[in-house]
RNA sequence: GACUCCGUAGCUCAGCUGGAUAGAGCGUUUGACUACGAAUCAAAAGGUCGCAGGUUCGAAUCCUGCCGGGGCCA
């Protein structure tokens, strides 16, 4: 147990005394929480406890935090104080910075990882775009957010299993191979009529020239339908390679590439429809095939099969998400773009129709991505006219900018994406300047290692004396409860302004003491306290997908 | 029109399970490289937390209404 969880324990614990001893009203406690107060002069830890018990034992707020001082026990704590209306500022013996360092120390790399005694299965989706194009940069918002989430929680002890839904039954595959074709006759020299509803990126032209390269002009004497099969299957190849191609090259990996056809193939869609009839969470009426979504909450009933026997998309996304909870997963997570809003409720329904509760259904918006150079919005690609696709983001400021960038604000709000400032390789950019702490870091470890220095992780630590060195230890002190935190709230921005807030310690404190050639004890535990900032720094930029470099 | 996200410093945003004097980065101004990386640091200026009510000992945070912007469904 750590120190904080021990002083939370105590006060409890004297708050029980207090009771029995008749000083209090009897009642239920309120949980004991902790922080840390806007000023150092209200001490190492605050609570609110003596207020909020205040109100559910019915007395003084200030009587309640005098009697839990009175009572109160912590080997820890130098003395309590009360203050204001009925906070309880803790004061700790000096002592306590270097025991958490040491802790720290101890731990090494894995000091952020937390481990949950039964943890939830948890799946999580995301991307999950149409194989049919490039991924563009809203995409590139929903990659970076989800692998940093997926990261996110499983350094905090959850189960979570990374899953990319492929569209690849729709009609849009029709017309991706419609589009292929018609590129495909045109390198051979025959012109056809684009077809209406096919896809005019730059990419499909060059999944149609690798086609050539390979096959050549193998498929021009084949009947239409033949053609158009044959490419059915080798544009989605060619598409599906390519999207995880990108989609690596941006530190964004699954476990689990799922395709919907498979889910037509095992004729899923018939069994769930059947299932819910049955069931009479769907009816017919006007020749197509309902569910009753109003019964979940829904503002009506939405088409499942079209009266031409056709099923719509939610059919698939019903039969989907049953096939996801037969896999043993206790909770869904979704992740989708602001556009799709629209769906949650009959998806929650869906859910809700085949047995499950509609809370094992989560699901996430994020909010639209503006594109900004200079100052002004960036529409469309100057290359290609249309929207810019994620890999010309990365290509023009790079994995790590573009990952920091999106994943640095929280998925409420919307996005404005400065490219110009991404650019920056200065004091402006915020990628650099995290980084550039972990690079400082590494080269001071190179210095004593050229000079046989070794560290000792033993080293006595009360040479950490000044105000920034403490204030240094309490950071990372912070962050077990800060991972715990940032992954029940789904958000990783938390852990980016962390970062941040960790480098900029660093930098002021590398600013204000010197680690080397100083008096050989302080030496020793300034470089323990730098390692632990280091493999603090590294864990978190792991966890947003962002490289730590040795030199920059 | 329904639903939803947003509205906090000049700009971009944190803070929102109610708590002490509302924070950060950028921008602006001033200062620091003849010892570990100046992609850095130190300091200053900058606020009716959209508006109005309500709940509370206490509201940027919760509730209601309104205004403004985005998204989506008609």
């Amino acid at each position: 147990m750590n120190i904080k969880e021990t002083l939370a324990q105590s006060i409890e614990l004297a708050a029980k005394k207090a009771m029995a001893a008749g000083v209090i009203n009897e009642g239920t406690l309120p949980l004991v929480t902790l922080e840390i107060p806007p000023q150092k002069e209200f001490g190492d830890y605050a609570t609110n406890f003596a207020m909020q018990a205040a109100k559910s034992l019915r007395c003084n707020p200030r009587l309640v935090a005098q009697a839990v001082c009175d009572h109160l026990e912590c080997e820890y704590l130098e003395r309590a104080e009360i203050a204001g209306p009925g906070f309880i500022n803790f004061y700790l013996k000096p002592a306590w910075v270097y025991t958490v360092l040491r802790n720290i120390v101890e731990q090494g790399t894995n000091y952020g990882n937390l481990t949950q005694v039964k943890p939830e299965k948890i799946q999580l989706e995301y991307v999950s775009a149409n194989p049919t194009g490039p991924l563009h940069v809203g995409h590139g918002r929903g990659a970076a957010f989800g692998s940093a989430l997926a990261n996110l929680m499983l350094a905090a002890g959850y189960d979570v299993e990374r899953e990319y839904y492929i569209n690849d039954a729709g009609n849009q595959i029709n017309n991706l191979a419609a589009s292929v074709n018609a590129r495909y006759l045109a390198l051979q020299g025959i012109t056809v009529d684009f077809p209406e509803n096919g896809y005019h990126g730059e990419d499909i032209i060059d999944t149609a020239k690798r086609i050539v390269k390979t096959y050549g002009d193998k498929f021009v004497p084949l009947a239409e339908e033949e053609r158009l099969q044959a490419f059915r299957t080798l544009a989605l190849q060619e598409k599906l390679a390519a999207l995880k191609e990108d989609l690596a090259a941006f530190n964004v990996e699954f476990d689990v590439w799922f395709s919907e056809q498979t889910l037509h193939d095992a004729n899923q869609i018939k069994i769930v429809c059947d299932y819910l009839m049955d069931k009479g969470s769907m009816y017919e009426k006007d020749g197509a095939l309902w569910l009753r979504s109003t019964e979940w909450g829904d503002d009506k009933d939405r088409v499942v099969i079209r009266d031409n026997g056709v099923p719509t998309y939610l059919a698939a996304d019903i039969a989907y998400h049953r096939n996801k909870f037969a896999r043993g997963f206790d909770h869904v997570i979704n992740l989708w773009g602001a556009d799709h809003h629209g769906y949650i409720a009959r998806m929650k329904a869906a859910v809700g129709a085949l047995g499950y509760k509609p809370e094992q259904l989560e699901v996430l918006i994020l909010q639209m991505v503006n594109l900004y150079r200079n100052g002004e919005v960036v529409k469309m690609s100057k290359r290609t006219g249309q929207s810019v696709t994620l890999n010309e983001l990365i290509e023009e400021v790079g994995t790590d900018a573009a990952r920091f960038f999106f994943v640095m604000r929280s998925i409420d709000s919307q996005l404005d994406f400065d490219l110009t400032l991404a650019t920056e390789k200065s004091s402006e950019n915020p990628v650099y300047y995290v980084q550039y702490a972990h690079a400082r870091i590494c080269s001071i470890l190179r210095q004593i290692a050229e000079a046989g220095i070794s560290i000792n992780p033993q080293a006595e630590l009360s040479g950490l004396t000044e105000a920034i060195e403490l204030d240094l230890i309490k950071k990372l002190a912070e962050y077990p409860d800060l991972i715990a935190r940032a992954a029940k709230e789904r958000a990783p921005h938390i852990v980016a302004h962390y970062v941040q807030e960790l480098a900029g310690l660093f930098h002021s404190f590398y600013n204000q003491c010197r680690i080397l050639g100083v008096a050989p004890e302080v030496q020793q535990a300034r470089l323990l306290l730098v390692q632990a900032v280091s493999n603090t720094l590294k864990h978190a930029l792991h966890i947003l997908g962002i490289s730590a470099p040795e030199r920059m």
